[in-house]
Parts: C-alpha cells; structure tokens; sequence
DNA sequence: ACGCCTCATGAAAGTAAGTTTCATCCGTGG
DNA sequence: CCACGGATGAAACTTACTTTCATGAGGCGT
C-alpha cells in the first residue's frame, strides 16, 4: 500500500494536541470527527479504549487506528500514552474557559478578556512549543543570506507580512511587502536564486499567495511558507515550512489568534536574523529609533 | 471473595510513584521487582506492554496485574496512562527564561524562541490582567454607538491600528485608518459629537497621534487613547485610556511584545462590540469570508 | 517429623483490545 | 456511463491483558 504521509511527532514532545489540530483539516471526515474528541478532551480519550472512542466518534476502530498512523503514532496505545502525558502536563485552565471555544452568549466583558487572553497567549506558547529550530534555522540563514527578500500575505495576514517587511528593513535587510497581487507577482518575477519569498497564510489555501510562491520558486528563489496547518496546498510550493498553533476554530471570529501565533514566528526570525549581526543590527535600530525620536514628545522619562 | 488489599491511590493524582514506593515494602518479592522497575523509571514503564515489563522483572504477567490490583490501579492500562502523566509532570517547566530580559549573545534558535515565546505570553497575559473591564465597556459602548470610527497610529502601532480598523469594518462598524498624518489630520477635523477617535502609541509620545487625537476631541469626538504608559501625554487627550502590559526591554524598538498586547486589546474590544449585535456581526462575518472564498484552493480538506 | 494450611507464583486458558484485510460505497473525472 | 481512487466499516486476525488453576515453598501446630 502506497503508506499514508505520516507526518512526524516524535520531535515534538510538548505538542502532540497542538500538532493534531494543526492536521486536522487534512484528515478524513471520519478521522477529523476522531480528532476532535481527542483535541477537545486529551484526558478523557487517554482513559477511553479504542472501541469505546470508535464508538464515540460514531466510526469504526480501524478508522481510530488510521487516525493514529495519520497523527505519527504506531498505534493506539502510544497514542494513549502520549495524550495522558500531554493532558498532565497541561496545567488546567483557571475557570471554565472553553479552549478555543466561542464566547458564550451572555458574557460580560471581564469573561470576554479572560477567554481571549487565555486563548491568545496558549496559540503563542504552543507555537512556539512545535516551532522547528532546525527549520527556523535554515530561514534564518536564507534570509540572512537573501540578496533580497519579499514577504506576501492578504487580508489579516498582510499585516504581518507587513509587519516582517518593516521588521526586516528596519536592521538593514532589503525586504519588501505588496498589497497587491499583481505588483507581488510582477515582484517574484524578478527574484533570482539567493533571494528569499516568505508566504504568510493562516488557512494555507489562500490562492493569491500561493501563486506568487510559486512564480518565486520558479526563478529559482528560497521559498517559505507560513501557516496553521503543515498538509495545505501552500507547503507545496514552499522550501522551508513554518506552522503557527492557533486553534482558531471559529472562522469567523475574525483570526484573532492565528495572527498572534504569526507574529510570533515573524518575531523569533527577526531575532535570530538580527542576532546574525548584534552589532550592526543594534546600531540600525538606534538609528531608526533616532530617526522619529522628533516626533515624541516629553522623551526622557515621563512623568514618574 | 478475599480481595488483596488493594489500596486506593485515586485519591492522591501526584504522587502515584510516592504511593508506590510507600507500600513496595509490602509487596511479594516478585511485585517489589515490577514496583522498583517502575518507580526508576515511569516513563519507561509507561512504554512496555506488560509482557514486557514482567520479562524485564523477570516474573510473569499475572504478577504485574497483581501489582496493578495492589497499589490500586484497576489493571495495567490504568497503571500505564497515570504512569505517563505522572513522568510528564515530573519534567520540569524550561527554566532560565529571563523575564523581559534581553537574549543573551551566544543564544541559539531555541533558545530564542523560548524567552520571546515566554515573554510574548507574559505582555498578553498580563495586559488582560490589568485591562479594566469598566472602561472597556465605555469604550464598546462608544464605539456601538458612533457614526464613525477613526483609529490613528503610527509605526509598528499602526499596524494595531490598521488591523482594528479592519476588524470593526468587517462587523459592518464604519472605521478608517489613515497611514498619513496629514489624511488623518483632516479626517479628525470632520468628527463630532458620537464619533470615536482612537489613538495608538506604545510610548503615548507619539506627536502625530496625539496631534490628531487632540483634534478629534476638540471637534467632541469621544477619544481613546491605548498605550503602554498610564501617565504618558497621550493620555491627557484621551476621554478613556486602555494600558498594555507590556515590558519590552527585549531588542530595543523591536516592538514585539507590546504589538501583541495592543492586539490583544484590540481583540477583546472587537469581540465586545461584536458582542452587542451577535447575529449582525456573525452575518457580517460570514459574508466577509464568503466572499474571499473564490481565492481559496482546496476548499475542503487537503490532500490525504 | 508429619500433615496441613497459606500464600506466592507462573503456565495456560480465556477474554478483551488492538490491528489488518478486504469488500463496498461514494464521489470524481474521463 | 464507467473506471478509478479514496474512505469506510465488517470481520478476520493478532496481540495484549486478565483470570484461573496447579504447583510448590514455607510456616505452624501437633
């Protein structure tokens, strides 16, 4: 049989949760009703036998069996294991805060702040839990390296492309950011190889960056891709991939997370980018920081 | 029939190996070689089948499952799964992350990831924290009930800014955001009464911003002020003023950790105008998504 | 010393859990 | 409309776990 891609947990020993909701959407309907059970409740399946979560899930065990190979497991006993492991470790959430759930109804505002706070600083930490160093590193290098970089991204992933492009700019790297498609793809035309095109797309799917990956990859430039789900389309067009750990399960709740988990990524290339060179990196920033210094006002300290 | 002593350890969820230890001296002979195997190494126990482990002990199988009576576990499963819990608590929490502390010269990638991971977590965390839910409700409630929103930043805060402008026009909330001063200048003049103005600066120095806040507030918009810094100019043209929790001392000017907070911010004030209109917003939202699906691929699930 | 009892122990039988195989079904594209 | 490929669950199969039971080693009273 032609082996399903099993993609690789075993380097991840803090995320295995997070590395399943990032799966997900790749999974069969059968396997993502499996997922589910498992994400929303790691200690309860951890204590289910597998019939009993076939059952659950309304499918067969040979489907949770799939699911396990799906998710790197041998089987569904390490499965088990790895998910009490991870359910212990997990320090249990103050109150009653449904994990990348909706905001119930009612809520006043101070529960409001509570679910976001929490959700928003668990995608933080857990991306940075199953970030890559290896692959980090190499991008870092790249970018390092890069003759030039472009940074693609639409809507609400614009602004961290966008975001990146200034960061980059900002210590002496030539980057740039388009809005539009078009000047973005007229862009990648003109890369070459040593030049370096990072992608930023939360869903993975969005086609508009992905085409301009690929225009780049064709010219021979270092593509990255930076994502939620490590099996969408636009890994395929990408050298280097890079996954963020937002379970944004709302769609609609307008990406509020998935964009954190992103700057994070962006944050930790910045650093390692800039650590390449402390000293010239810190007196380009002095700089810029001197350049708009005309436009505070009160500078020293204000008003203890 | 003359059950085993059985002594219950449901009762006591850490301290499983501290249980065992504490009655191996009144375990068969046999049973004290499953219990020293298993105490030296949790984990490790976790992993074996229980063929295995009785090898390893050199005894049998059934002698396992009475060990497993005996220390109260119902069977080998349960003693397997709270064994992996109880090794993944006992591993302790990456340590040596400076709070707010610059990254050490000679870090590498992981590193680097570890203490921005932490100290992004720690501003947004601790933004939410120290958010008062009171003003927040003013803010909402202005921001319902204005004609017209305008959210001023400049630099890496007008990003925030942008990216709430964004936000609230995607519930059907009539928002701007000028990336010039000049436009924004202009715009501000045509406010007035039940409008809003909201000004970002991480500093609260930010001339432009205040510059343009005061204009608004002059022509009776309400103003919004959000910043890192409750005393800072800004906040005397402000009718209300959000703070930040952020302490970034990390890689000057990088303005990561305060992004994040603004954001979060920014987040919960969306999600409580949202709030106030669940069924426009969510309409809102839908229709937002579906009409940028035609630039998604792979609609469904992606790839086997 | 002898017989008897108790208990620890592992072999083996039995049961349940996990895994593989395979036929079927369903949607997709030719 | 058919061929194809993937998804799926029933059932066969394997492995793991549990129970039963026979054995034998002490202990202990006589």
């Amino acid at each position: 049989m032609a082996k399903s891609p099993k993609i690789s947990a075993s380097h991840e020993p803090g995320g295995l949760i997070v590395h399943i909701s990032g799966l997900l959407p790749s999974l069969s309907p059968a396997e993502q009703r499996v997922a589910r059970l498992v994400v929303s409740d790691p200690a309860d399946a951890a204590r289910r036998t597998i019939t009993d979560l076939a059952t659950a899930a309304e499918t067969s065990e040979a489907t949770v069996i799939r699911f396990c190979r799906s998710v790197g497991m041998d089987g569904y006993p390490q499965l088990r294991i790895r998910l009490a492991a991870e359910a212990a470790r997990r320090i249990e959430p103050p109150d009653a805060r449904v994990v990348g759930g909706d905001i119930p109804p009612g809520a006043d505002l101070a529960q409001i702040i509570a679910t976001i706070a929490f959700n928003d600083a668990r995608a933080v930490e857990e991306t940075a839990e199953q970030l890559d160093p290896a692959v980090c590193e190499q991008v870092v290098e790249a970018i390092v390296a890069a003759g030039r970089i472009d940074v693609y991204g639409a809507g609400a992933s614009g602004f961290v492309a966008s975001d990146f492009q200034q960061k980059l700019h900002r210590i002496g790297r030539t980057a740039f950011y388009f809005p539009d498609v078009h000047t973005a793809l007229t862009s990648a035309a003109l890369l070459g190889r040593g030049d370096v095109a990072v992608g930023i797309s939360h869903t993975g799917t969005t086609s508009d960056v992905i085409e301009v990956l690929e225009q780049a990859r064709a010219r021979g430039a270092t593509t990255v891709a930076l994502t939620n789900f490590p099996r969408s389309p636009i890994t395929e067009v990408a050298d280097h991939v890079l996954t963020t750990a937002a379970r944004e399960t709302t769609y609609r709740s307008g990406a509020m997370a998935s964009r954190l988990a992103q700057l994070t990524v962006v944050d930790c290339l910045f650093v390692g980018v800039a650590a390449r060179n402390r000293a010239k990196a810190r007196k380009a920033l002095e700089a810029t920081a001197e350049a708009v210094q005309s436009h505070r006002v009160g500078a020293g300290r204000r008003r203890a």
